[in-house]
DNA sequence: TAATCTTTGCAATACGGTTGCACGAGGTAA
DNA sequence: TTACCTCGTGCAACCGTATTGCAAAGATTA
């Protein structure tokens, strides 16, 4: 059952799984693209923005989710891969980010060539967004 | 001269070359790292925000600079090369996020790999941005 | 049940980004 | 020179996203 899994997923990175939780998580699983606060606060209209803002915040810092930055000015937060370490070079893909649709989308098989940085600069994080023209637009 | 070099640069994207403007770009290219509106602001404590955000904005729309989206929550803008399209897959190149001193670096010479995108999604532009701790921190 | 910890909701605030409007400098034509 | 006109700059106000403090509600444990 969906509900089953999304609720031993937040339990394996050791988050309480409330209900709130498990419905932002169901949306977000169900969603093609990165969701944004806005996304959420206009789907989940009868909680509470603060509710919602640390719902995505608990999500990422335990690696449920991962942030991306796009033009659109909002921070979007996109579904993780089962076992993600949210970590450059791994586990890290390319984002696509469409101007007229405003959608950003994950391609998790797209995974982020890994760049020859100088010397001493030591990688963490990677965000990596393409902008365009999604297929649909 | 410094100066004129910055003159023609503007002439050259079609920007007139304002006292405003001229200083503004002197302090990009002396810069080693982009800058945010608030760095700018600082530095040119005298001036506008406005006038710096406008300023900001020119030369974006004129390919003078390129916009960098961080995990720093502003936007940044870092100097283009002297010819850039700023598109992608051509002239965009990686750039680096320390989150200890919080400086956006440009790797002019490390351009990014072109992905394979799935079928008709057409791309524009790229932001790629590999976060982390810097040689200096 | 009482004590405690976590989650949620409400209110207020910070901050980056953006726009409208007015002033002023510089250029152009009568 | 005067009368425009254009464009850059400055001021003030505003919008939307992100974030925090605090209190109420809910869950958990002794």
């Amino acid at each position: 059952m969906e509900t089953d899994t999304a609720e031993q997923r937040l339990e394996s990175r050791r988050i309480q799984p409330t209900a709130m939780r498990l419905r932002v998580l169901n949306y977000l699983s169900e969603r093609k693209a990165a969701v944004s606060l806005a996304d959420l606060e206009q789907h989940f209209s009868n909680s509470d923005r603060t509710t919602l803002y640390r719902t995505l915040k608990t999500f990422q810092e335990h690696g449920v989710v991962h942030q991306i930055y796009d033009e659109s000015g909002s921070t979007k937060y996109g579904l993780c891969a089962e076992n993600c370490t949210c970590s450059y070079p791994d586990d890290m893909h390319a984002h696509f980010y469409c101007t007229s649709c405003e959608n950003t989308f994950c391609f998790q098989n797209l995974s982020i060539p890994n760049i020859n940085l100088p010397d001493a600069f030591q990688p963490s994080y990677g965000n990596f967004v393409i902008t365009g023209r999604c297929p649909d637009c």
